[in-house]
RNA sequence: GCCCGGGUGGUGGAAUCGGUAGACACAGAGGACUCAAAAUCCUCCAGCACGAGAGUGCUAUACGAGUUCGAGUCUCGUCCCGGGUACCA
């Protein structure tokens, strides 16, 4: 192993400070007086400190796990030291595709291989001292836990938002796989290196488009990070424009003249086909010199003239057969002309029809009008096949100037030419004054576009829960009813996908083959599996009901628990877990079992650790491993340095010898409570740091400022023990309650020494007193001219003239001041600032 | 390309409202204690110049402008690093 922790503190425990004795101490006695289970039925001021659940690798937790469950922690403790019962539940999230590879790699079935890894997760998270109520731990793959997610999606498919179409995936013909889109790398399969190709299968869909108003609208009054936020809104990526039909010209009659546009007019019938574009910029269609149809678009083949019919047909076999990845990320354009025209609806002109993969069917209407002049994608594209380009949008002052080798796409200040009667609108208002006009026609409509697609969560795969439905010959689609639920996944041996492109379950007679719980008939069991996002868009739901096997959650305990108070993951899950969880959450709620729409009442993403400025990953040997550390240090100083290592939403770099100091802080603060005197009094000065100290770690704890209340506690400290001072006690008291979210064993045990019978998480927080908190004189910079000259002693009341005087006797300050000052700036109590 | 973060000593990082830049810690140097070491405690620790010294001056928060009595913090432009995203019409 080359990542080996440094050596701990050599000696036999001068401070008397054993962390492992200590934390096992504690960690037993926790579980045996169930410290950390609150009464989740009656506990006054519930607060419900949620962190994202793992998915328990082989490899055992991460050190990124361990930073954000403990900075989670450490938020719940400081909410229970403020009287809230605090619920911190923690579970797996063990089905999934990776768990599947892993196990098929090792040859050992996920079944088996996942217990053990959870087993070694639940062990690591217990040494570390987390405040978690085991007593409702659930794992996704656990039958009682995932009957529940296939009730979600029957409610789902009850509210019309479950649907079946047919969609491209990712096909491995070497593998025989699919696969998701992060495994195909350069148009390869990211294990055997074959080529990619897409097929379409039949697939469950959610319709998460219907909700992307909402999800989108509530964002605005969310207490989420501002990043997670911005992320929501763009993956949404709400767009208002309008849908503009163009009619297909007839040109049956002239078949063999397809390039003769010139030849066009008079002798072609206008037939009844229309194109529909989706656009956001109808002020520019006096410059649709084209239009181009995604090679996926229906009207395709009835459009394709005689004479084109054989190149369109060679380039649509192309693009059918390149993967999604490379398809969607080359940048080349392709295309190829239908032989077919339309009129643009504005200048009445025919133009020509294209095929081309840049136009995606997945999105607007599948079909665009091309405007090269002020688009680059169009302007690439008209470049390379010779089409027209026309100048529509003219700027400042380059009204006249010729489109060059790029699309002009600026749109402020800018405004429509060669445009007709719409000359010289702006580009916005041109646009709604051509949409009015085509709308009068019938010929447009403003809509409202998303980026989001409907949500796919079939997966072609053995290790998730099997979709809840059968398909009856008599009866169609039936879904399972809710009683019959669980439809267990079955243990099959060889799990493993095959070239037919169905899951595996679909290799299992006896499983396949059901009866038809409408008529009683032979029937087939749905085969897909569903998405993991599925299983932890609602397992914070399940967390306070996980020992109710009647209902999904219990209706008085959800109303009591969520929606969650605090929750805190990566921002890597700020699109789609969180998304996913919001749109579930809606849905039952507008199904009427819940009474919020909002899961998340508060999200913070907590930031990335790399270690000595690299990125930790298991190719470079540099990962951290917790178990080496909290063997060697105590899990609380290692805690404690994870959260001392840099701002806890930003991230921090571990470096390996800096975990040293926070161990010597905690040795001291041992010593500090051995060493406490009873007698005498406290000092003013250290009681004035005590409380200013406990001003500050109580307004940081609440924004996440681990470090900086870590290096506040440390003044303290340095100030308590200055020159080897023995603290009398009720200086030392309130910094063992300061410090335990961070170090609990330890905490605990000074609390224990302190006199005290009972747990220090339940003997609240500190109170300051802000008449302690001001010291009575002040030391203000004095600047002149803008640039600090030396400093002053002042009273605290002390009004400018006292500071002027007091400026002026320092000859240091005074030598600067070479005339009658011009103007002074005094800022009670902070500085002055003489300007000559 | 676009969207988010970020750039401060040898290092990780502080600076909450525009008001003494570098808190706290690591590393380093020196000292006390010790036979010695460890541990512990104390002192020093941005750069340059001048000074025997106490000290004094100048320059410094990626770079360049700007606003202001005063900018790490606000505005504009540029460069670099990290993360996300990818032809979204």
């Amino acid at each position: 192993m080359t990542d080996q922790a440094p050596p701990p503190p050599a000696g036999d425990l001068p401070s008397g400070y054993d962390p492992a004795a200590v934390e096992r101490k504690w960690q037993e006695r926790w579980q045996a007086e169930g410290t950390n289970s609150p009464d989740l039925a009656n506990g006054k001021d519930p607060f419900y400190a949620l962190m994202m659940f793992p998915y328990p690798s082989a490899e055992g937790l991460h050190v990124g796990n361990l930073f954000a469950f403990t900075g989670n922690d450490i938020h719940g403790r400081f909410q229970r030291l403020q009287g809230h019962t605090v619920f911190q539940p923690f579970g797996f999230d063990a089905f999934g595709i990776h768990s599947e590879n892993y196990a098929i790699k090792v040859g050992i079935h996920p079944g088996e291989l996942i217990p053990r890894n959870i087993d070694n997760f639940r062990r690591q998270v217990q040494r570390t001292g987390l405040m978690v109520d085991w007593r409702h731990e659930l794992s996704t793959t656990d039958p009682s836990y995932y009957k529940w997610t296939q009730w979600v999606f029957l409610q789902l498919y009850k509210q019309g938002l479950a649907y079946k179409k047919a969609a491209a995936v990712n096909w491995c013909p070497f593998d025989k796989t699919v696969l998701a889109n992060e495994q195909v790398i350069g148009g390869a399969c990211e294990r055997c290196g074959t080529m990619v190709e897409q097929r379409f299968l039949e697939q469950w869909f959610f319709r998460i488009t219907d909700y992307a108003g909402r999800l989108l609208a509530n964002l605005e009054s969310l207490d989420w990070s501002d990043s997670t936020r911005t992320a929501q809104r763009n993956w949404i990526g709400k767009s208002e424009g309008a849908e503009i039909e163009f009619v297909v010209l007839d040109v049956l009659e002239f078949a063999g003249s397809a390039t003769a546009s010139a030849g066009l007019s008079g002798e072609v019938a206008v037939s009844t086909t229309k194109v529909r574009v989706f656009t956001t910029r109808a002020d520019t269609i006096f410059g649709a010199t084209y239009l181009v149809l995604s090679p996926e678009h229906p009207l395709v083949h009835s459009i394709t003239s005689d004479g084109q019919r054989d190149a369109v047909e060679a380039y649509l076999a192309r693009a059918a057969k390149q993967d999604l990845v490379t398809r969607k990320t080359s940048k080349e354009k392709t295309g190829v002309f239908t032989g077919a025209y339309a009129t643009n609806p504005a200048t009445g002109q025919p133009i020509p029809i294209w095929i081309a993969d840049y136009v995606l069917m997945e999105y607007g209407t599948g079909a665009i009008m091309a405007v090269p002049a002020h688009d680059e994608r169009d302007h690439e594209f008209a470049t390379i096949y010779g089409l027209p380009i026309v100048r529509v949008i003219g700027g400042e002052d380059a009204a006249n100037s010729q489109i060059g080798d790029a699309a002009f796409t600026d749109t402020a200040h800018c405004h429509l030419v060669n445009s007709e009667r719409f000359n010289g609108l702006s580009v916005e208002d041109g646009a709604a004054a051509i949409v009015t006009e085509l709308a009068a026609r019938h010929a447009a409509i403003p809509v409202v576009n998303y980026r989001l697609h409907d949500w796919c969560i079939s997966r072609q795969r053995y290790w998730g829960p099997p979709i809840p439905i059968t398909y009856c010959d008599a009866c169609g689609v039936v879904p399972v009813p809710e009683d019959q639920l669980p439809v267990l996944l079955p243990p099959i041996d060889d799990f493993r996908p095959d070239d037919s492109g169905v899951s595996p379950l679909a290799r299992h007679a006896e499983w396949y083959h059901t009866t038809c719980s409408s008529c009683g008939g032979p029937a087939r069991r749905e085969t897909d599996v569903s998405d993991t996002f599925l299983d932890s868009a609602w397992y914070f739901l399940r967390y306070p009901s996980s020992d109710r096997d009647d209902v999904a959650f219990d209706a008085a305990l959800t109303k009591r628990w969520l929606p969650v108070h605090s929750y805190i993951g990566g921002n890597e899950h700020a699109v789609l877990h969180l998304l996913y969880s919001r749109f579930v959450t809606m849905v039952l709620h507008d199904a009427g079992f819940i009474d919020f729409e909002e899961p998340f009442t508060r999200f913070r993403a907590h930031g990335m650790i790399v270690r000595e400025g690299a990125k930790m990953s298991k190719s470079k040997g540099n990962v951290v491993n917790p178990d080496d550390y909290i063997t060697q240090w105590g899990a609380d100083a290692f805690r404690t340095y994870l959260m001392f290592l840099g701002p806890y939403e930003e991230g921090g770099d571990f470096r390996d010898k800096g975990i040293s100091g926070v161990k010597r802080f905690l040795d001291r603060l041992w010593r500090s409570v051995q060493d406490a005197r009873t007698d005498g009094d406290v000092e003013p000065e250290v009681q004035r740091k005590l409380h200013q100290t406990i001003r500050k770690v109580g307004e940081d704890i609440p924004r996440l400022s681990y470090n900086t209340a870590i290096a506040a506690m440390m003044e303290y400290m340095n100030t308590m023990r200055s020159g080897e001072r023995r603290p009398h006690v009720d200086e030392v008291r309130p910094l063992v309650q300061l410090v335990s979210p961070f170090a609990p064993h330890i905490a605990e045990e000074l609390w224990s020494v302190l006199g005290h019978t009972t747990s220090v998480f339940d003997a609240g927080w500190p109170a300051y007193d802000p008449a302690l908190l001001v010291e009575s004189t002040v030391t203000m910079a004095v600047q002149v001219g803008g640039k600090t000259r030396g400093t002053i002693t002042l009273a605290r009341t002390g009004t400018q003239e006292d500071a002027m005087a007091a400026a002026l006797a320092d000859p240091a300050i005074a030598k600067f001041v070479t005339g009658a000052p011009r103007k002074v700036i005094f800022v009670p109590g902070r500085m002055l600032n003489i300007v000559v």
